[in-house]
DNA sequence: TATATTTGCAACCGATTGGTTTCTTAATTA
DNA sequence: TAATTAAGAAACCAATCGGTTGCAAATATA
């Protein structure tokens, strides 16, 4: 049962709970109501996030708190590195480019 | 069979895949030499890949070189943005924290 | 104490996944 | 022209996925 937050995002429903509790913890009764699936679906999915430490909980009498562990996001974002650096170089292209034809268009309206 | 990015990116091999292409354009046969799996099973991942509109295809003869479409990832970045406010405004609380404690420590010093 | 509420877990189910082998088509080369 | 090479498609398979129902444990409330 290999778990991998990559993995973890791929269900739209658990990056639902994600946005959902990134602010605020909430009880998976409380999360369930937002989706369209039983209380105990919404459990495994929880538990998979869990897993892969993306959730931490809380208990609080006979209720459990999930929160967002943020920092863990921040994995994903660190492999969107690689290409960000791609998109970057070819934005300072174009940009380059896009410079050069203004001045040539300088030297075509002296 | 709906694809979507997040999914796409959920196999580690697809993950392998869009890493090596995204500098140069490969051929299937080439792509799959560096993986541990059949050239089958690639294309079938780059099948994947091109449904959801992450990879471009350009045929040369009888070989087919595929390449990453870079602004498509643009889109786990944006789905990010969400999370990377929430850190960012972390930071900077945290930030103020140790500036007051600073502070006060300078005070203390007097 | 008896009842209600909150939750996780196990068992089950149909659909999907990632992989393989086999086959066909198209382009290149001997 | 015949043989080779590159690639996709189809059929199949075991494993996993996301969902359900039913149940047990722990806490709160009447």
């Amino acid at each position: 049962m290999r778990r991998d937050i990559f993995q973890a995002i791929s269900d739209p429903t658990r990056r639902g709970i994600i946005t959902l509790i990134a602010m605020q913890a909430m009880t998976p009764n409380a999360i369930a109501e937002n989706f369209n699936t039983t209380r105990q679906a919404v459990s495994k999915h929880l538990r998979i996030l869990t897993e892969c430490e993306l959730v931490k909980q809380e208990q609080q009498g006979r209720e459990i708190f999930y929160s967002l562990e943020i920092e863990k996001m921040k994995e994903i974002d660190k492999w969107l590195t690689q290409f960000r650096e791609i998109w970057e170089a070819r934005f300072n292209q174009l940009d380059k480019v896009l410079s050069t034809m203004s001045a040539d268009r300088q030297v075509i309206k002296k």
